[in-house]
DNA sequence: TATACCATACTACCATACAAGTCAAGCTAC
DNA sequence: GTAGCTTGACTTGTATGGTAGTATGGTATA
């Protein structure tokens, strides 16, 4: 369906394999709600819009599913995955115990020079406050990998990014206006108790920090309905 | 390669996808380490292995690539991914961070039909202490996935699950004599503390308990360095 | 009018064919 | 003898054809 508009989304020639470039555009396509959760999305479709067979678009489904971004039906369809509230959590109770424990060990042996790199990173998303929420996830990301690989943890990181990608489709969805100043003030909260060597306070400042995300989700779900199972 | 002995393994006449089939077949094959590190395993091979055609094979192929499990360079080959220290420390770290929170949600609420659950269990891995190895990884995987749904953390176990699958290859290396008396006295200890309501305990017996786990990983890395990246 | 049935148009699944990159053995030129 | 090229037998990547299962809408029947 949509046969009209054969707009064929140019890929670039080859620099990665065009299955791992359909992948990546999926996947931001789906954590951006750009493709809204419940959506039909057959392989035919996909391979026609892309202009390219329809074997690399299935594998690219296959690692989205294994992810719990799209839920493959066989022989009835492929849909992007709606919004599991129990997924949800789960994910976010993962990365806040990965988390906690990350920070908790940088705080057992402070490392100045990354302290003053997160402490120059706090300056920059400053400087976002005003600015677009994509702009403030980003550096956002950046400020949670920073402390994932300073404590030499950067596989587990992995894991991290895959439970975000869960968390952030939900938080695309709240109209945007998270409260940066306070997300600001709790990652100063973290910095400060890693730089004076107190992890119990920055494992309770990351827990903080991570609990608070996603209290609008009951009212998403109200809102929107139809993008939940 | 192989070329002469083609006995066609053969596959359930379709219950599940024969992708489904051939991913767990693989998988199990790679933790019992059938399937040695570093090992060469071409698609075409695997299909004519198992009467089927490439693409099946290629599509288990890209799961257990994700899951970090094989490792496919392109026009190259395909290869059973060797053992990373970081990879399987790291997730270690994150099975400790993710099991440490579940076991200190149970003790703040203790069920005690679960506690009775637990307590079964443990019985029953005393019955195994003189048996084989595999037996008892089976009855260890159970009690760890009571304890997550327990929890009401069905979702993060699937977490817990992949890492485990990295911890478990080295564990099958290491000639298989694990103590299994301490490590039981170790669960007991977890059930114990959340059957008396206690989260810092039960949360320092699971990390106890996941700490110990590969304190043998450098002696295998030196009897078996071939098999280390 | 309500319901069982069936043709048809989808879907994802699997098999097969072709394309393109990689590597090593062996030939050629020097 | 040796460096460098050619060639061919591999590998995975991509395209296409055919199959079986599923949903849907129309039609005949009670």
């Amino acid at each position: 369906m949509t046969g009209e508009k054969t707009e064929q989304i140019s890929l670039q020639p080859m620099r990665t394999s065009v299955v791992d470039q359909l992948y990546a555009a999926l996947r931001a396509a789906i954590i951006d709600n750009d493709l809204n959760p419940g959506a039909r999305i057959s392989e035919a479709e996909v391979a026609q819009r892309y202009g390219i067979s329809r074997q690399p678009v299935r594998e690219a489904f296959i690692s989205l599913a294994n992810e719990g971004l799209l839920e493959v039906r066989p022989q009835r369809g492929t849909f992007v995955a709606k919004i599991s509230l129990p997924a949800v959590m789960d994910a976010r109770f993962v990365r806040e115990a990965v988390e906690a424990d990350i920070v908790k060990l940088l705080a057992q042996a402070p490392d100045m020079a990354l302290v003053a790199d997160l402490r120059g990173q706090l300056v920059r998303q400053q400087d976002i406050v005003g600015g677009s929420a994509r702009d403030f996830m980003d550096a956002d990301e950046i400020f949670h990998r920073t402390l994932a690989e300073g404590a030499g943890k950067g596989n587990a990181w992995r894991v991290v990014v895959e439970m975000k990608a869960q968390m952030d489709r939900v938080r695309f969805l709240s109209s945007m206006h998270f409260p940066v100043a306070r997300l600001i003030d709790q990652h100063r909260a973290v910095v400060d108790a890693i730089a004076e060597g107190d992890p119990a306070r920055a494992e309770s400042a990351m827990r903080v920090h991570l609990q608070g995300i996603l209290t609008d989700l009951p009212v998403i779900k109200q809102e929107r309905p139809e993008y939940f199972l």
